[in-house]
DNA sequence: GACCCTCCCCTTAGGGGAGGGTC
DNA sequence: GACCCTCCCCTTAGGGGAGGGTC
């Protein structure tokens, strides 16, 4: 064959694509060579070809499936071309916002898992100024039994999707402090869900920044109560004021089914400065 | 069944995903209910379940395989866990970036269709300051027949890919201006494909802004010369000079082997201001 | 009546050979 | 020896029912 044309191995190299896509694309009428060498078989692609093909991978790595390509590329016009390079646009603009959300929910959670980890805080109370935090809340029902919790927790995401809130689906709860004073360390009053920054809603409490004392329970829920004996008395040392409720913040359940010791809760009270 | 759990349909309209989609990674062991009904079978999933199906959504989207998730997952450690959301931070930084530089090639090709149509110039001819622009250059043997250009073509494209060059798979010739006015219309010196800015290559051509005359040529393109004489003498009409070889950009052969009416070149020549 | 279940068959975009001819 | 061809079978992540039971 004479040099101008490209076999398949060729082309399969220079754009990037296995041989395969291409006698694909060449069965389903999409790409097809512009030779074909009528005793071999073979296929020979002319040097003209390139800008085509080059437009079905960009096509198709915006996320376009080959049969909307073909009927695009098919029905070219120079105008309907623009409207679907245009369309494309704002398909990829859709993309990358898209993704910047996942990201910002991803480093959400890597900020949470890292301060479980660094702090290697889990078997130790700590004391750090936090960041201000916007949520979600629900109230609890009397008589604030784990089942009313899972109850309100589930209206709460529930209300939050009918409504459309930006949500997270992360938990926590609230424990008032009177209660775990009285040792009913798990009967929240109030559960919540991290939500986007800067909404106008009732049901929102935007809790401060401030100084605070942090905690985490690791295994069983039933017995938070430990850890929060470790809390009071730590505070009672170093002469620390409890000024809040409990904010619990479910760190991870992954494992929970398989491996209860897993289970992580972070505990956070205001305290006096 | 008491209201603590999802049912399904309810999971299903939360997280915006479907019924099979459970259904399947029930299957798959890669998200099972927190209880199945034993007489009937029906599905119910905790509310703290949420938290995982979220990551798994998450991690879908950033494009993982459900295999990979599982693995994951199941391999989960606090110390695993975040090492794994790094990763995908990377992943997604790396989704945005690309498709940010496929966004830059499709405005590029916008560019270049909307310049053909708007200025509805697909039958005028037109003066207008064009920008510089930076293109990967090789030379066509003699005799410069279509044929020596299409091999010179394939070369640049090949020499370009093996240099792991960014070009945009688009290609032009130049024609010296000496052989337009013997009437040698096809006879181009040199091939193009327009690159990246800012290289540093012994093959590259940085053509200058300046004021050009520009006219597209539609259909076959061995009659290309009816429209470089209008060209010439639209320039004699109005007194312009031409002062540099003519470039020729393929615009779209998309339809050449269907429709040689739809293949279009634009041609451009600087001229003196 | 709306919801849930389990089969079972179908799809998209190719990948991976086997078996045999070609540059 | 590297390259190309045509079958042919396989995969991922579910979608869409049919047929039948459940809230």
């Amino acid at each position: 064959m004479n040099k101008n044309y490209f076999s398949i191995g060729e082309l399969s190299e220079l754009q990037g694509i296995s041989r395969q896509t291409l006698i694909y694309y060449d069965k389903i009428d999409l790409f097809k060579p512009a030779h074909i060498d009528p005793l071999t078989g073979y296929r020979y692609y002319d040097v003209n070809q390139i800008d085509y093909l080059d437009t079905i991978c960009i096509m198709k790595r915006i996320g376009f499936s080959l049969q909307q390509i073909k009927d695009q590329l098919q029905n070219f016009t120079l105008d309907r071309s623009i409207t679907a390079l245009k369309h494309q646009q704002q398909h990829i603009t859709r993309q990358i916002e898209l993704l910047q959300t996942i990201k910002s929910r991803v480093d959400q959670r890597i900020g949470l898992l890292e301060n479980a980890l660094n702090e290697d805080a889990l078997n130790s109370i700590t004391i750090s100024d936090t960041s201000t935090c916007t949520l979600l809340v629900h109230p609890v029902e009397a008589p604030y039994s784990l089942e009313k919790v899972s109850v309100a927790t589930k209206t709460l995401f529930v209300n939050a999707f009918k409504q459309k809130l930006p949500i997270y689906y992360q938990s926590g709860v609230i424990v008032p402090y009177q209660r775990i004073i009285q040792k009913e360390y798990t009967m929240a009053n109030t559960v919540f869900t991290p939500i986007e920054d800067g909404l106008n809603h009732k049901a929102i409490l935007v809790i401060p920044s401030g100084r605070c004392v942090i905690a985490y329970h690791c295994g069983d829920y039933l017995s938070i109560g430990s850890t929060y004996e470790k809390i009071l008395k730590y505070c009672n040392h170093h002469g620390l004021t409890i000024i809040s409720d409990s904010y619990e913040f479910c760190i991870n359940d992954y494992l929970s089914s398989s491996d209860e010791t897993e289970f992580i809760t972070k505990i956070m009270f205001y305290i006096a400065s």
